[in-house]
RNA sequence: GGGCGGGUAGCUCAGUUGGCCAGAGCGCUCGUUUUACACGCGAGGGGUCCCGGGUUCGAGUCCCGGCCCGCCCA
């Protein structure tokens, strides 16, 4: 063995053990047999936006940590990992990237799209492939630090399970109410051109200003202007001119409104609003004031206008207006501290813009104004998405196309440029700091905009209420436990999950600081925003018509704008589902229906049953337009509809010859296409209504899929699949296949010609698989076409074949393996293609064996975004009748975060960051996951100087050197070990401790004591205190100790062997976890040598192929915990270390043994315990006697008791001497000084434990006795 | 504005219900190539535990009030 340990020596082959020994496997069987416990993690996905950094490596050594100790302490352990496709993160990347190597990019594919050609399907293909590396690499990442995931459990959050879990969870929902559509004011970020959910959005200060705008105020006529609403905000050039008038101030001031008579008469009179967003007054639709403003009654029924645009907005009042603070104390109104600085600025006139401001949404909704959306999505200002000609006016044209700064710019020229009276319009401007939401992915300012998005009802009680409910109790707070009292608690909820810790008050974070984040989360919890204006991402699963659409011509009678008629078009839609269900012998339930009246339109919304109905739609889609010309009856009866089915097809519709022709044309057609008349009635009843189904263009916000995972992992929902078992498929070799997949294609060649490009490359490579030469053992291939029994033989048949089932099955068959081509990126090749997966939902047995999840690990910034919904999902899906679900994960457990030397975060911009493999590659990868797991302590940060390599240029710390220089130290130890142990197997039966001497029993005590530590700091999640729990075992009890004290002995001590042996196998143990290469490659040796056992020290044998890994936890009997020798060690220890210190201060030579003078009862008490020649070994003494030193000598202070070391050189350095002993007594009489005044504090002996004063008497006892020694011995010197 | 975390040796951090004269690693000083290890061994120096009050026989630790730094939320 070399001297020193190389990682990269073991490394690769260690993995290479693991992977192939199946190690990291679990079986649900096991649990369900109730064979073993279950230990389950989740990998929190990382995004496959980019390689992992340092905080992923700290993130998953802990994991790892807990599911290696757990894995050997005898639970059946998965620890579950995969990746995350983070939508918005991972579209922004792939297009930048496009951009920078002018390539097309996002906005090139949306233009394709725009002209009908598959510019989506390109880009999702662009961005597939940053996802297929990415994966590739992160997966890559985290073996080489040694995860101890089950790999062949691998998930991506967009796979086919886990997307067939997002459809189920959105129908669920849907259908349950919890998912709706609503107009509302979104967080939008312009430049992503997307809506994000409120934590997306990050605030920040930004240098502003109070803009004080003033408004024309006027009287309207209502009898002239034909009916315009009190509400309405009128367009002036839509009024009669006689029906408006401008009021002056001396009318105003006729109405009683303050200070008017201040102002010139016959002027026209004003208001001013503040504003810290000119620009958006173009959608103003009123002005609001406070009810108690003395203003108010003065104003009533007048209105204000626009300047520019020319519309006359109403003036309501609202209590949420702020009043300015003169006014308030005037009016009586309190002023609550969180709106005294915007009273301090407020005119008490309040612009209103409802399609730009949450707050003015929620005015405009109580006093019904109008909206007004003056942007486009890109936020330039634009008439072409609310804000038409009728309400910009002639004069808003100058600000169309400018951007939201350029048209603030000129909102403010243009009003300081007209005066009213003689005053201008732009009172004034101040400037203000105020926060400003930004993107968190764009970084650009969020504009509140108007649209159209899904929400999730989240604060309904099912979700929140669940949230809530699932904290433990001691964890949660008395306002929220009243709120929301625990209906299931856990001791009492026990029926499906054999842990108790599946209902309500059953989670725990870690630490518990963090539950009080969670619930005051909650709190403010508002509706979930979840539709993403995207690409990238899980398509909602959602068609929609409009009904007009639908409406055949015979039936235009139908008018949609006609309320009873809206009856008609929602009985038509439910009947022709209904139809189809019966068609396809579908529930009735199969899909979900909504109806939207809010648009001109009404619209439709179909969500399918996943599974069932989706593939019905699918149908749907490939029926060609033409073949639709017909409708059912809106009145027709069920027994109708069946009837009309089991009959043969019957032409309904309008006596016309044409459509008789088109209709048995259609018929003929689609016969051949469907083979099934009865389909194709049930399509054209569907289609009739539905004429232009569309699937919503957005995608599903990424937290969605992310809050299924601890559910679409474990294979939920398991039912409602068709099952084709692998094991009917091939018998032979049952389990080897993982997947099947099928495809209905047009042809072979159609299916790979250029129009399916990437498709074809799929099956060209699939091809590949199968005829690379057999020895290289293939993993994956492609195993079927036609006939799913018959290995793909002719391949230039099958091209030729005009029609066929593409059948795929994905096998395992052996150690093939490839970074960038993994039976993942098969599977999801497929999924994306349109193959759809026919074998059973995987292992049923997984949800039941393993959700509850034991614990989750993960930052605190996840807290919101991740765990809340995770809990809400997994509680809410798993519900059975009235109970509510479990809980996803027993603990939550949220680690530091890395920062660098200077408190900053890690970043690529800043350029600190630290990349894990340049330390893996530099230090190995048990260094790092030591050092890694010795910084996490309790608090929220840690930091890690980063310093740049001079010589490989790469950024690294000097922290890593600890972990590095352990391993090291790890490494010797192994082989001096290896070095004492070889020989015969030795005799006899367990070593008993008792008979042990005494380094021994010392040294499976503090095994002991470690063992107890290390099981508790795990338990409890303190990962530094296990760190150096192991530490200090290793480097300092066993080899500075331990090892020095045997080396003289262990040649012929049998026993010793024994327990040498065994301690260093346990300490292994108790070190696998934090560092499993190095662990494991010594395992390896140290396994094969001779071994006795030491009685009450348990060594498990290995589970599989002789590994560490799966080698039994090290279990000890308490005797071993051994008081007595523990004290006698340790006063051996303190007489080396004095004589080392003496040693030390007369340069004694290292090699020269020194003469130890002892009383005599503490000599014979050495020479009782042993200590004695453990002292000569350890400090170098020659002799030990109770004799006088005959020669020169020094004093030697031992337990408070005279001491004598000679023959320490040829002659004593009197000087040296005599500097040591002055420093003695200096430092021996301050003591004696606070000891003393400890004890004559009367306080202190009357009020203290007997035992502490008893102890500080002990101490000053001694001190006194040294004190005495000392200066004895400054006297003989003298 | 609210919540949370932190302020202990030159640096990075421990310090678990208040009870060793406050610890570790790195760095520093001195000695040391002794047969597992110089990524080592032995010895040493280094602290107003942010500041000010309070409770207590006793406070780094508990309470109150400040001052800095960081994070999250509004």
């Amino acid at each position: 063995m070399p001297k020193t340990y190389s990682p990269e020596a073991h490394e690769g082959s260690i993995r290479e053990r693991w992977e192939a020994s199946g190690a990291f496997h679990a079986d649900p069987a096991r649990v369900l047999r109730g064979e073993k416990p279950p230990y389950a993690i989740l990998i929190p996905p990382p995004n496959v936006t980019a390689a992992l950094h340092l905080g992923h490596a700290l993130n998953n050594t802990l994991q790892d940590i807990l599911a290696r100790a757990h894995r050997m302490k005898g639970f059946e352990t998965l620890w579950m990992p995969g990746t995350d496709h983070a939508g918005i993160a991972t579209q922004t990347v792939v297009d930048k990237r496009l951009q920078t190597d002018r390539k097309p990019a996002l906005k090139e594919h949306k233009e394709m799209e725009a002209r009908g050609e598959p510019g989506r399907e390109r880009f999702i293909g662009l961005v597939q492939a940053w996802k297929d590396q990415y994966e590739a690499r992160i997966t890559d990442q985290l073996k080489k630090m040694g995860c101890s995931c089950d790999w062949d459990r691998q998930r991506f959050t967009m796979d086919e399970t886990c997307a067939r879990a997002v459809r189920e969870a959105f129908f669920r929902l849907f259908k349950d109410g919890l998912i709706y559509r609503g107009k509302r004011l979104v967080n939008w970020d312009p430049v992503s051109q997307t809506a994000l959910a409120d934590d997306e959005v990050e605030m920040k200060e930004v240098d502003g200003a109070f803009y004080y705008l003033r408004y024309p105020l006027f009287r309207v006529d209502a009898s002239k202007a034909d009916g315009l609403a009190p509400n309405a905000c009128a367009s002036m050039r839509n009024l009669p001119d006689d029906s408006y008038q401008p009021v002056t101030w001396s009318e105003l001031a006729a109405r009683g409104y303050p200070g008017a008579d201040e102002r010139p008469d016959d002027e026209p009179a004003w208001i001013t609003v503040a504003t810290t967003r000119p620009e958006t007054y173009l959608g103003d639709t009123g002005v609001a004031i406070h009810p108690r403003d003395p203003r108010a009654k003065a104003l009533d029924g007048l209105r204000a206008e626009l300047p520019l645009v020319g519309r006359l907005a109403p003036i309501v009042r609202d209590d949420y207006v702020v009043l300015p603070a003169d006014l308030a104390e005037l009016a009586g109104v309190e002023i609550d501290p969180a709106s005294e600085a915007k009273s301090k600025m407020a005119t008490g006139f309040l612009k209103v813009t409802p399609a730009h401001d949450p707050n003015d949404w929620a005015i405009g909704e109580r006093h019904k104004l109008e909206v007004i959306n003056v942007l486009a999505p890109d936020a330039s200002v634009s008439d072409r998405h609310g804000w038409d000609r009728e309400s910009r006016g002639e004069g808003g044209e100058v600000f169309l196309e400018l951007s939201r700064d350029e048209a603030r710019k000129k909102v403010v020229d243009e009003f300081k440029a007209r005066t009213i009276g003689n005053e201008p319009l732009l009172e004034r401007v101040t400037p203000n700091k105020h926060s400003v939401g930004h993107s968190y992915r764009s970084h650009a300012p969020i504009e509140p905009y108007l649209s159209d998005q899904w929400y999730v009802k989240v604060t309904d009680d099912r979700l929140r209420g669940e949230a809530q409910r699932a904290l433990a109790r001691e964890q949660r707070s008395d306002g929220s436990l009243q709120e929301f009292p625990e209906t299931y608690p856990a001791s009492s909820h026990s029926a499906h999950h054999s842990e108790d810790s599946s209902g309500d008050g059953s989670m725990h974070f870690h630490p518990s600081r963090y539950a009080k984040t969670y619930e005051t989360w909650h709190d403010n919890l508002r509706d979930w925003c979840i539709s993403r204006q995207l690409w990238w991402g899980h398509r909602i699963p959602v068609w929609h018509s409009t009904f007009g659409d639908g409406i055949p011509a015979g039936h235009s009678e139908f008018s949609l704008r006609n309320e009873s008629t809206r009856a008609v078009g929602e009985s038509t839609c439910r009947v022709a589902i209904k139809a189809v269900c019966l068609a396809y012998e579908l529930p009735e339930d199969a899909f979900a229906l909504k109806f939207d009246y809010s648009s001109l339109d009404p619209v439709a919304f179909l969500c399918p049953r996943p599974g069932l109905a989706e593939s019905v739609l699918g149908d749907l889609h490939k029926c060609p337009a033409e073949l639709v010309e017909f409708f059912l009856d809106p009145n027709a009866s069920e027994e109708d509809i069946s009837l009309a089915l089991d009959g043969d097809v019957q032409y309904t519709g309008p006596n016309d010859s044409r459509l008789v022709e088109a209709h048995n044309e259609a018929s003929r057609k689609a016969t051949d296409a469907f083979g099934s008349r009865r389909r194709l009635k049930a399509i054209s009843n569907l289609l009739a209504v539905f004429s232009e189904l569309e699937q919503d263009p957005d995608v599903l916000d990424t937290w969605f899929s992310s809050a299924l995972w601890p559910l679409s992992t474990m294979g939920w929902p398991g039912e409602g699949v068709p099952a084709i078992a692998p094991e009917a498929i091939d018998p032979e070799e049952p389990g080897a296949i993982r997947s099947v997949w099928v495809k209905r294609v047009g042809s072979f060649r159609s299916f790979i010609g250029e129009e399916n490009t990437r498709s074809g490359e799929l099956i060209q490579r699939l091809l590949n698989f199968r005829d690379i030469d057999p020895a290289r053992a293939l993993k994956y291939q492609l195993f079927d076409a036609s006939d799913l029994s018959t290995p793909l033989s002719d391949t230039t048949a099958i091209a030729e074949a005009e029609e066929l089932v593409c059948a795929v099955g994905v096998r395992r068959t052996g150690e093939f393996r490839t970074q960038n081509f993994g039976v993942m990126d098969i599977e999801h090749w497929l999924g994306e293609h349109g193959f759809s997966r026919v074998t059973g939902a995987p292992e049923p047995g997984l949800l039941d064996a393993f959700n509850p999840t034991s614990v989750l690990c993960t930052a605190r910034e996840i807290i919101t975004l991740w765990v809340s919904r995770m809990v809400m999902f997994n509680r809410y899906f798993l519900a059975e009748g009235e109970s509510s679900g479990p809980i996803p994960f027993r603990d939550v457990f949220i680690h530091a975060m890395i920062q660098d030397g200077e408190g900053r975060k890690m970043s690529k911009s800043l350029g600190n960051g630290v990349d894990p493999l340049d330390i893996i590659h530099s230090h190995g990868a048990d260094a790092m996951r030591f050092t890694l797991c010795q910084m996490t302590t309790q608090t929220q940060d840690v930091r890690m100087p980063v310093v740049k390599d001079e010589r490989t240029g790469k950024n690294t710390s000097p922290k890593f050197d600890n972990g590095r220089n352990f391993c090291n130290k790890l490494w010797n130890a192994s082989r001096f070990t290896m070095s004492m142990l070889g020989g015969d197997a030795p005799a006899g039966g367990p070593v008993e401790p008792a008979s042990l001497s005494l380094a021994d029993r010392w040294m499976l005590g503090r095994l002991a004591s470690a063992i107890e530590t290390v099981d508790r700091c795990l338990q409890s999640y303190e990962f530094s205190q296990y760190a150096q729990t192991v530490y200090d075992l290793v480097w300092r009890d066993f080899c500075d100790w331990y090892l020095e004290a045997i080396k003289p002995t262990i040649g012929a001590d049998d026993a010793q062997r024994a327990v040498l042996r065994s301690v260093f196998d346990a300490i292994l143990r108790l070190l696998h976890p934090i560092a499993p290469f190095i662990t494991e490659a010594i395992f390896e040796r140290v396994s094969t040598l001779p071994s006795r056992e030491v009685a009450g020290l348990t060594l498990g044998e290995p589970e599989v192929d002789g590994l560490l890994c799966r080698a039994g936890w090290p279990v000890v009997d308490a005797s071993l915990l051994d008081r007595q020798a523990a004290a006698d060690f340790e006063l051996m220890r303190g007489i080396v270390s004095a004589v080392r210190e003496v040693r030390a201060q007369h340069k004694v030579a290292p090699k020269r043994a020194v003469t130890l003078h002892l009383p005599k009862e503490l000599l014979d008490t050495l020479e009782r315990t042993g200590a004695a020649a453990l002292v000569c070994t350890l400090a170098n003494v020659g002799a030990v006697t109770h004799s006088e030193p005959a020669g020169p000598s020094v004093e030697c202070l031992i337990e408070g008791r005279n001491a004598r070391l000679s023959d320490l050189a040829d002659e004593v350095d009197a000087d040296a001497e005599r500097d040591r002993l002055h420093k003695q007594i200096a430092d021996l009489r301050k003591s004696i000084d606070a000891l003393e005044g400890r004890l004559a504090n009367p306080g202190y002996a009357n009020k203290a434990p007997a035992h502490l004063v008893q102890q500080t008497r002990d101490q000053l006892d001694e001190a006194r006795a040294e004190l005495h020694a000392a200066q004895s011995a400054l006297e003989r010197l003298a």
